[in-house]
DNA sequence: CGGAACGTTGACTGTCATCAATCTCTGTGG
DNA sequence: CCACAGAGATTGATGACAGTCAACGTTCCG
């Protein structure tokens, strides 16, 4: 599939905070990324800016994928690599289309089941955990780990943050400072985490299970996972 | 595509709230909805039931489109009827697995701006609005829509609603109430909805331009929408 | 060194969840 | 057809939690 990509798409990158064009009419056009971070982002009803999904190296997305909603766009957190490319360069090539679409087919379904997971956590997690499962998500997907701990970067800023999980950069802020006190997670200047035990992490997120096998560590054993009361 | 489902596929029922038994081991199978309203469920990181998504009429989905947590399912809000099918049934028949291959993936892209519009009202969206908005897609969807007005059932029970939209069961009679002594809304009975004006309706919900959008009314013109106070 | 963006903290306010009591449908059996 | 039971829905009183506003600290840039 790669070879698909790099015959008939084009290589692309995009700086920090740089807003790729996404209209609804290049709803043909489809990013595959490649190293970096970029978020789904709108402009919610109270004019507020909402951060909707997050998209890392391996996923694929097109705007389809994305509601007519104001102001939707994708927007690069740190610098990324991406491919373009037109789905519809593989008119003329069937098998590859075909290869094609199973792969978007699967990326898509991945990215529904993401989005799933992220509906759950705002619905149903205290406000604490919401920042706990973020930063376990983040330190599995991107950062360094190394037997219980993980230290990552963090490519948004606070109040990123608390537009993605639907909170108050202020009371962002609060809960930050509550999970630091508590010896679960340290930071390093304003962009960089450090977990000090994923294991402690977990229990501090109801639904880790599922988190830890969307992002690659199902066999992580987290234990006390406290989903019955 | 109806003909590959008829020909290679099931068709099946479902009564009122029976559970489709879905493990992430039938990822193979895949369901396509004709008539009737599903709900995918979980249960939530506090032990509570959590409605995470609604399937309506045309909609096609597998388990891979759901994150493996706890209790996941779905479960038919109405009588159902479905169609069943394995996957690699149509290993054999490469051109007619193109062609489903195109019909999920364009049915799974659909899904998922669904699932990112949930994501935005329960983000963006005050209680009332939450509201409003269910009521608004419901109407649109599954209801009759003369002129202004719309009457549909309502499928989903109280709590049903208050696990969707992520409230308190008592805390959404509450606001049905203010709707109703508004005027917006009347209800029928328990179950049955009658929608006064649409338009109306629509300006309680901030990012009502996209539920139109994406239910199929994307002519009707809400006019004060108030996406930018 | 200075300015600006970003982050933290405190006091106050509003909203929504909780609990408990009451009411209203709906289906069942007499 | 009516009475009854039980689930489901409504309503009120109360408290916890998170949003808002304002002031102050930090970090990062030139």
């Amino acid at each position: 599939i790669d070879e698909i990509f790099t015959a008939h798409g084009v290589s692309m990158r995009a700086r920090r905070r740089q807003r790729l064009v996404m209209s609804s009419k290049w709803s043909d056009i489809i990013y595959v990324v490649k190293s970096g971070v970029l978020v789904l982002s709108a402009n919610g009803g109270s004019g507020r800016r909402q951060l909707l999904a997050i998209l890392y190296p391996g996923d694929a997305f097109s705007m389809s994928l994305a509601p007519p909603l104001d102001g939707v766009g994708v927007v690069a957190m740190t610098d990324c690599d991406l491919i373009r490319m037109r789905r519809s360069a593989l008119e003329d090539f069937p098998s590859e289309m075909q290869e094609l679409e199973a792969f978007l087919q699967q990326r898509t379904a991945e990215l529904h089941a993401r989005s799933i997971l992220h509906i759950a956590r705002l619905a149903s997690l205290s406000s604490e955990s919401r920042v706990a499962a973020f930063i376990l998500e983040l330190a599995l997907r991107t950062g360094q780990v190394v037997n219980d701990t993980a230290t990552c970067d963090l490519p948004l800023s606070r109040s990123d943050i608390a537009d993605y999980l639907s909170l108050n950069a202020d009371t962002l802020s609060r809960i930050m400072t509550r999970l630091k006190s508590r010896g679960t997670v340290a930071t390093v200047g304003r962009s960089r985490a450090i977990v000090k035990s994923i294991k402690r992490l977990c229990k501090e997120v109801p639904i880790c299970r599922t988190t830890l096998a969307l992002h690659g560590y199902a066999e992580l054993d987290c234990q006390a996972d406290n989903s019955h009361s």
